[in-house]
DNA sequence: GGCCTTGATGTTAGCGGTAACACTCCCCCT
DNA sequence: AGGGGGAGTGTTACCGCTAACATCAAGGCC
């Protein structure tokens, strides 16, 4: 190539440190050279800077494209201080809301132009919080996303905090950063009304556990139904999220020949409740009405299928997203909480309750 | 503080950069300072290096912790080549299996020390393959897993090779990065050998969508079994592996009286054919056996439970990252193929043919 | 026509770490 | 006593890129 920079001879020969690059790969001077420029036109090139003339910007395109250069992020990040990387906190990845949120972030984070790191926890404890939001912030996340579901999740935030711009889902209190979330009491008091308007007395609730925000949040909906038609609320059933947890607690109700409705605050756990009550030979939705929470994608072929509240988790991680641009790249709104609406999916869990019988009622 | 370091008189007074840490925090040098001690002996102790003194090490460590210092990613990835991020490219992140087995990988890379930052990829043309590998290594991952479940992806892997290393899901052909994968072969032949000793003739099989890896595996699995056997293959019917399409391809075989056995690719397609049977007024298991594949939380509380075959997902992640590990630390061995065992899970969906009638068949 | 813009590009000094090497001590051995 | 060697620490030169400033040519203006 007889492109070696010399070294002058006699001068102390240094070993050459191992380059930074994947596969040592061409870097910005190698660019600059063969483009005949300096590295600053290189970066500005890179960076879209409107002061390069046409014909040089061609040049060294060109250049980049023959050394199949790839520019290297930590030195950008370490130059300039930003890393278009966002960092996300999540809990309980596997579940289906969380994944289908988490995807929608994902994706969004693309079109943007950001690489997202994940850090999903198991523990909601304060110090796996903040280590999270430590590693993120050094790894140099321009800005963090945290699936905050549970309070305790949502304080230890509030402890971690830090200087950079955050959007938290779920998490219910403090405006300190922007919050997106679905409308559970929303959808929790649609679900409750339907049913008593199918003539039900009154509605049993199958919670989430205790600490999850988006499960109060739907015991408080669908309690305040109740009471706004002047129907006894029962305690509820609190579970874990999980069909096993469902079906234990459908067991306890399919036991009690009052229970004619149930409102689970979601669908796995509805799932086993559906399994509970077949098993107790009580018909659905001849016999007990049932309504699920998220609308899973195999809610619709449920036996009998399972009448839902239907979130849009991919245009949740969309607003996240956007909420999070508009802090790092726009003027930040303070405090601003995106709530996304829900929707009530009619199937045929659900039965008028008439003369001790039922008859179906669909959408 | 006092602690200015002074700029000599006259001389050009530059603007001070902005700093590239988070909020503004400290600095590897000020760590130094407080400690009394030079920046390298802070790196050394940051990167646990054994020839400190561990009262120097206490020192540094207190002036770590009384400082709030966090190391800069950047700047150490940029020095020393490496990042200690491991970048992921799934497809499908919403679907279970997917979303388990990166969970896996997302656990079994913390407790290893690791950052991931994942891509989500919908299309899997070769064009979205290479760009999620150019950004991921662009942003210094140290290492590539990627989720390749459909033959398109694993050639687009290979086409957009790299230097660093690589591992990758389900990928079945070409010994170039190790791979990890379930077992799907011989969970197919379990299942479907499973349902002959209950007296089946034959079983049909509704398969995963053509070019999917573990589709195909599972599809040879089941011919293999009926082969062994001697018992007639019908052709497979082919769905997407949504509980959609199994509702519809179910509905193909709940009308076929001489469908007695069914092994479906996975749980999902399996809740559709469960009501397909069901609305078509046959029975299961007395009528029709049903089996699916991968376990899902919900399987057990389907109805009837569903007999599966299981895949430790979470393991897969974790082998995954073994293999990175070992690529990335030790002395890779090179073509590994690291097969995950499964396990048939017996439940309610399958019974013995026997007169025409069936009885349960339970393990 | 000299002076001030403006556009295009180059030069310099970092960003915050780490690798390689240099340099002290201090102990041990002969 | 002299020298070898290792433990502990400091110095220097980068890693690859970008911000700030400097430079330089071409053009507009009075």
């Amino acid at each position: 190539m007889g492109s070696e920079p010399e070294d002058e001879a006699g001068g102390p020969q240094r070993v050459r440190r191992r380059r930074a690059t994947a596969g040592g790969g061409a870097v910005m001077a190698d660019v600059a050279r063969r483009a005949g420029v300096s590295g600053q036109t290189v970066s500005r090139v890179l960076n879209d800077h409107p002061r390069v003339r046409p014909e040089t910007r061609e040049r060294v395109r060109a250049a980049m494209r023959e050394l199949g250069y790839r520019p290297t992020a930590s030195a950008r990040t370490l130059a300039s201080g930003r890393s278009r990387t966002l960092g996300v906190i999540s809990f309980d990845a596997a579940r289906f809301g969380p994944a289908a949120t988490l995807a929608g972030i994902n994706e969004a984070a693309q079109e943007a132009g950001y690489l997202v790191s994940t850090i999903a926890l198991t523990a909601a404890d304060q110090a796996a919080v903040r280590g999270a939001v430590d590693r993120l912030l050094g790894q140099g996340a321009d800005g963090i996303i945290a699936i905050a579901p549970q309070h305790s999740v949502g304080e230890a935030l509030v402890e971690a905090d830090h200087g950079r711009p955050m959007v938290t889902l779920d998490k219910s209190f403090g405006a300190r950063f922007p919050v997106v979330a679905g409308d559970s009491a929303s959808g929790a008091r649609q679900a409750t009304e339907h049913l008593l308007r199918l003539g039900h007395r009154t509605v049993r609730h199958i919670a989430g556990p205790v600490g999850w925000i988006a499960a109060e949040a739907r015991v408080d909906g669908w309690r305040a139904a109740l009471k706004d038609a002047g129907a006894e609320a029962h305690e509820p059933l609190f579970g874990d999220w999980s069909a096993d947890s469902g079906y234990d607690l459908g067991r306890r109700i399919a036991h009690d020949p009052d229970a004619t409705a149930v409102f689970v605050s979601n669908d796995q756990m509805a799932v086993g409740v559906l399994r509970a009550l077949h098993e107790a030979g009580r018909r659905v939705p001849e016999d007990v009405s049932v309504v699920g929470y998220d609308d899973i994608p195999e809610a619709a072929h449920l036996l009998p299928p399972l009448t839902t509240v239907r979130t849009d988790f991919a245009e949740i991680g969309r607003r996240c997203l956007s909420l999070m641009l508009d802090q790092l790249e726009r003027t930040p709104e303070p405090g601003v909480r995106v709530t996304i609406p829900t929707e009530l999916v009619l199937r045929e869990s659900c039965g008028h309750l008439f003369r001790g019988s039922a008859r179906q009622a669909q959408g």
